[in-house]
DNA sequence: TACATTTATTTACGCGCGTTAAATTTATAT
DNA sequence: ATATAAATTTAACGCGCGTAAATAAATGTA
């Protein structure tokens, strides 16, 4: 490879012996030229290693080819992995994709998407904080920028919300609790941040209700996303004073049963679907770690793929429709009930 | 707020009372103007929402706001959380960082830092793969992009190194544990991807061999970045198989302890620094979830704080230097033992 | 071979902003 | 009030590429 340095296409184009206006299609669209000159292109880009400038490129396409994820908190292992799939499926489309973090603050999540905007992107996949979230802010983004809103579904905003069937993880969870032991409480934040958390309260109540069993709701203090910390410190407090009205308990989500286990095993007590355990703990999510805690968490499990996929296809759609679909749908994919040691 | 559309700093300028070179001055540095403009500009901006064109700002910039962050593995909590304070600390200074993870591909990698190039990054922090990392590929994008090394260090590659003390982990929790009970063994991958854990494998040799002590290498199979599930199935095989050289397990990381703690719970081994225990389990990183794991792990823990803000630091440096520094150091940060149940 | 069709070239303009040099205005000091 | 320094305005060019229209060349078809 000849390490000459190329400035622009123009000069690209004169040793390649193609016109630039050629060229420019040739990167807009390999497809697009000639085969013969097609060639001719790649033969030189592998001798010039030359790429065209991104900036000149964005600044003259009317969309660009990049797509903005935001996710509420990076730093749980569930939304890395959601945000890696989704990565993964932009990339194979041929877009770009930028990842954000709100690191679980309002005032973070407004400023991405103001610089969001100014990325021009022509589509934005967008897990909002939920109840943390600057609602007008979003609105406004969203008049503005293409948008699906994933995980966390905030009523009439965005083009399409993609998300996970509340219902469908909780009844799994209290279905198989109550008939394989006790009735199950239900442990969960007293003021939660995300709007899942709310919809699985009620299906919980809702089940119970079906099941003709009497409904328990266990609420901590706590705020913010440090779940675990929130979780232990919350379980420590009622375990320790004898305030669990079962022996059962199915946590919101599978962060606050990791700190669930933690306070559980502080405090020495047993954990288990066996005879001998004292508590049996379930949850929801099927977190990465869900599988290592001791014991390993029964939970219910998202359909990672299934929601990335919806949610990319259908971003794909609106990319193409012009920004805009005849009708916000909200997609629910179905849990699926994973059983481990810990019920 | 108006909500007049306004196309580009020409005509803001002139809504504004204020010619285009001078506007463009202040969006460069605020401070580059009189204070009375300053007011004025600032006054037109909070009624007219005009941001400008990102893209043809670093067209003409021959060097951008960006910062690349690529870390290797963004659904690890660790590196999730060291991302998190090197984009804030870049937000700080002005710049606009961008995330990237490898997601433990050495393609994904160089496909990242092509991409990088074509960002015109002022400057770029990178947490290679490390064994998995294709070291001239690297090399040659340091040649071009002013580069930090951080977390896993490559020899000679980039203006600086930035990363733990390997020594300072092991030394401590060598110490720790072979004061306070029976010697330690060292249990780690047989062919770790992270030259950390050579480093740190190299740190107990020493150690032992100074506290004249008798050292024991564990080393299990696997590949890849499931650390978690890799431990837990190395240390159910050692276990099971009664292949434990002491009741004393100092891991090479934290993902391991945890899958080990996991396969020592699943085979009802009790582990903990009480004398009832059968096994004691240490550990390195201060992984996030390592405080909630059953019982909670003794650990040594990186100075994150210090190791972001002098990459960061030092990267501003490279920055301001023009891209070259005068000597590639290496700074290492000690680390701090954490002392909890499980050793 | 003649014609129609597809593809490439030439020429030229525009995108939104950085930047510079000279002219002009404004602020500060004497 | 005057000299000097500092900031702003005016005018103009360039960045690297998208894109459009007119023209030329290559390819396909009968």
């Amino acid at each position: 490879m000849s390490h000459q340095k190329i400035r622009n296409m123009e000069e690209f184009a004169t040793l390649s012996g193609i016109s630039r206006p050629t060229v420019s299609k040739y990167f807009n669209d390999p497809d697009s030229v000639r085969p013969s000159t097609r060639d001719r292109i790649e033969a030189a880009l592998k001798e010039f290693d030359y790429r065209p400038n991104i900036y000149a490129i964005n600044q003259n396409r009317r969309l660009t080819k990049n797509i903005g994820i935001v996710v509420p908190y990076l730093a749980d292992p569930f939304f890395a992995e959601i945000a890696r799939v989704l990565e993964r499926r932009c990339i194979a489309a041929g877009f770009t994709p930028s990842l954000f973090s709100s690191h679980g603050e309002q005032g973070l999540e407004n400023a991405i998407l103001d610089n969001l905007r100014s990325l021009k992107p022509a589509g934005v996949l967008l897990a909002p904080l939920g109840r943390a979230s600057d609602r007008k802010h979003i609105e406004d983004f969203c008049r503005d920028v293409p948008t699906i809103l994933f995980d966390s579904n905030i009523e009439g905003v965005g083009a399409a919300f993609v998300g996970s069937d509340n219902f469908s993880f909780v009844s799994q969870t209290v279905e198989y609790l109550s008939r394989t032991g006790k009735v199950p409480c239900f442990f969960e934040m007293k003021d939660p941040a995300n709007p899942n958390a709310n919809k699985r309260r009620h299906a919980y109540l809702e089940m119970m209700r079906r099941l003709d069993l009497e409904p328990h709701l266990v609420k901590i203090d706590g705020t913010g996303w440090g779940f675990e910390e929130i979780g232990r410190q919350g379980a420590l407090k009622i375990l320790r004073d004898g305030l669990l009205p079962t022996n059962t308990v199915l946590c919101s989500n599978d962060r606050l049963a990791i700190g669930f286990l933690s306070a559980c095993h502080e405090l020495g007590i047993s954990v288990g679907r066996d005879e001998d355990c004292a508590i049996r703990v379930a949850s929801h999510d099927d977190h990465p770690y869900s599988r290592f805690t001791c014991p390993s968490l029964t939970t219910a499990a998202h359909d990672y793929e299934a929601v990335a996929d919806h949610a990319v296809e259908t971003l794909f759609q609106l990319i193409e429709a012009g920004g805009k679909l005849e009708k916000r749908e909200e997609t629910l994919f179905a849990a699926r009930l994973i059983m481990r040691g810990s019920a």
